[in-house]
DNA sequence: TCTGTCAGATTGTCTGACAATCTTCGGGCC
DNA sequence: GGCCCGAAGATTGTCAGACAATCTGACAGA
């Protein structure tokens, strides 16, 4: 084989986005963004013609959408945005309790790096935070965080379970905060979190993200009802 | 509106089948019932002209297989049957004791209900066995247990993550028993565990699922690496 | 041995089309 | 006046055919 032992490229990457992906991308970030209202009905024909694609193309990245839960298809009369419910919110909490506190019951047995991930993620959180930035990424770098705490249980597929929630969380985040932006500073309950791992104290951590999750449950869930 | 009380036809259900999930449904089981071994590309037109429809409908029912870990896609070079790796099962297992254990600490405030479906689960996992039932409905029996501990949370989104699970466990088994099928029975250690479960002696059946399900991925790991 | 080139196969995407189904709207009937 | 019913329009589900891009493998040439 012609396999160099040093691999001088392996830092080269090549985005191999297909016509599929970039249509489902920008669908994802028009929803995200709260361009589209959830309920929204995605014409393929319309999406084709603004996006200057075809329309089987549309149809392709739509069931990408679908599959993802970011979107609703009933037979015969097509996609559309997926709402938010309480029911479902309460539900991803809960389906997070379980992968978090499980990433949080093995921090001891996680590795090294993994445990850095968590701090590092913290700490962009924060910088996102005194460097003012937008209130997309602060809520992408928030839910990071989250999605690291998963990853201390070093399963790959606990973590793809977490990413599909937050996406979940995200779609209604949209949809919350497309009427009032409300992006508060959770820095100092997750930093306080982080102390209590570093201290070997699982139990008061896993208190605590009982709460955490609680009190986020409990806000969307009311800001969801006044919609 | 007109609708009655007692809603007669509730028993009634129309398979709203659209062509593309029935050929995902025949992919589907072509795959678990092992006529296609693993990493066996699925050509677009040599499915389209088997099943008499056409290439977009089978490529839309391939992307669905794909979402579910069955197949895998490679750009441009197509559609293969997965390949379960030895680290997959691993991780597998893994991520099932989060999940089924969740399950399982949750017996107590669990409802009536879902605690009655782990028992009729179990009987109907032990009629089968003793009926002689055949050797993919003992795994789908056996399988449907280990679904319906992760009921007793509650929560629909994690039984969903578990079904996943339970597919690409199925995908592995699949390959596995196509060599050599070796279902062979685990009724006691399942009653072993509801029995722990009814005594409300939450660590003594968690400690059994820990080892269960070791149990399970050294047997699967090992006849793989034997493949 | 390595590189460049070419044919065949397969996928990714497009165009155009048609039937089935849903929605809407207007007409006829009580 | 209100309600059932049928026709028109819109949209999806599916199909057929086509073409460019890419991969594979083989073969010739440096």
């Amino acid at each position: 084989m012609t396999e160099l032992k040093h691999e001088p490229f392996r830092t080269l990457h090549l985005e191999h986005a297909s016509t599929v992906d970039r249509v489902a991308d920008e669908l994802r970030r028009a929803v995200f963004d709260g361009e589209l209202e959830s309920g929204t009905p995605l014409r393929e024909l319309a999406i084709a013609a603004s996006l200057g694609v075809s329309r089987p193309t549309v149809r392709e990245a739509l069931t990408v959408l679908v599959a993802e839960g970011l979107a609703m298809r009933e037979p015969n009369r097509g996609v559309s945005v997926a709402t938010p419910e309480a029911d479902s919110v309460r539900d991803v909490c809960a389906a997070r309790l379980v992968l978090e506190g499980a990433g949080i019951r093995q921090w001891r047995s996680a590795t090294e790096e993994q445990q850095a991930l968590v701090r590092s993620t913290l700490a962009a959180y924060i910088a996102a935070i005194e460097s003012d930035a937008s209130y997309q990424e602060l809520n992408e770098r928030h839910l990071a965080f989250h999605v690291s705490l998963v990853g201390l249980t070093g399963s790959p597929r606990l973590v793809a379970m977490q990413e599909n929630l937050v996406v979940e969380l995200k779609l209604a985040l949209a949809q919350v905060d497309r009427i009032r932006r409300n992006a508060h500073d959770q820095a100092d309950s997750h930093a306080a979190l982080v102390r209590l791992l570093e201290r070997d104290d699982l139990d008061a951590a896993y208190d605590f993200l009982v709460r955490h999750l609680a009190d986020a449950q409990g806000e969307i869930v009311e800001a969801l009802d006044l919609t």
